[in-house]
DNA sequence: CGGTCTCTTGACGGAGTTCAAAGCTAGTGG
DNA sequence: CCACTAGCTTTGAACTCCGTCAAGAGACCG
């Protein structure tokens, strides 16, 4: 169960056997059924959460027309987690909704500041998972700004190529900012 | 100089008489003159560097229309780096070009270590600038992907307002994913 | 005054949306 | 094993938002 989060985060920082032990006492796994809500619109992010296994769509809705706006996907070996939320005790504006039935690995607040606490060579591991995840987001910006849709679709499938096995298409769509409707089209021109 | 970044720090953290003085020994004061570049596309970014008075864009050059895509605005109190090339020494995709002559204060990456290793506490007052900076992208990315152009701007306006007074609208329009020209007709609509 | 840079305005075209309907696929129950 | 439903994808036609190109109007600066 906690071989995958271990080895992600030996893959950036050095911790021994008895550091591994330490470090497992502090999470539990938490399984979520497929249409299972992890975060809604409005609650507190009482945890940080690690998927194992299945996947989470991270979205809210949009207040004129009503639909779900895709922020992003979490699949394995990513965090499931509104981190404003879940640092700043601020009531999120995301929903996170299990799309498939979901094992996750996960930690609260108040035991996820005492584990740094306790082995603050993590620290590290956390940092280079932010900046990871802004560099990611600031490719994310150029590319919703300057791609047309059929460049969005392409650019997500290299990216994500396993994705279209299991995700459905119109959460794709959402997710580039098109409609299910267009998205058909453009994949259907080729 | 310094009293704004210690403010914006004491902000977040708390830093003793003795611990300020050695934190300020750490950075150099530097200028720009309007249109200097602080970092080139494909160059490394060499130092983080704070704006205590002025303003950057952020931006890279389309590919295939050779126009720019503004990714951020840096004005007082804000960190103008390239994150990713600064962090994993990769080559940047970003451009840093002052609009404005421009005063900050900057600091190497060697020394920068080094800084963190002598004040852990700027740990936190660090993570929580990223933490902030996701946050205010994760919204960005919702609007880019489900705002019309007037929304957009609106928020703009309503999120920056003096902003207008000092960028030109066509670096407005850019930042905002539309064209000059439509922006233009946006405005004049109201 | 004569450039250069920015903003505006007009006409047209194209990318993407909307609404509605039909086709597909997979699960479910009889 | 088939019929039925529900959810997803496709397709069509009309429409809208926004981009492109081209020209002109101000503003600033040497």
């Amino acid at each position: 169960m906690f071989d995958d989060l271990i080895a992600h985060i030996q893959s950036e920082i050095h911790l021994t056997e008895t550091e591994v032990e330490k470090f497992k006492s502090f999470w539990k796994v938490f399984e979520l059924s497929k249409d299972d809500y992890l975060l809604r619109n409005g609650d507190l992010c009482m945890f940080d959460s690690y998927v194992v296994k299945g996947c989470l769509k991270a979205y809210c809705i949009n207040t004129k027309t009503g639909k779900e706006d895709i922020l992003f996907f979490a699949t394995e070996k990513w965090w499931a987690t509104d981190l404003d939320s879940f640092v700043n005790k601020t009531p999120s504006i995301y929903n996170l909704k299990a799309i498939e039935n979901t094992t996750m690995l996960r930690i609260s607040r108040e035991s996820f500041i005492e584990l740094l606490d306790t082995l603050p060579k993590l620290e590290k591991y956390f940092r280079i998972i932010l900046e990871r995840y802004i560099a990611s987001m600031q490719r994310r910006v150029i590319i919703l700004n300057s791609y047309t849709a059929e460049e969005k679709y392409q650019h997500f499938i290299e990216q994500y190529p396993s994705m279209l096995q299991r995700v459905p298409q119109y959460l794709i769509a959402s997710y580039l900012g098109v409609t299910p409707e267009f998205l058909s089209r453009v994949r259907g021109k080729k």
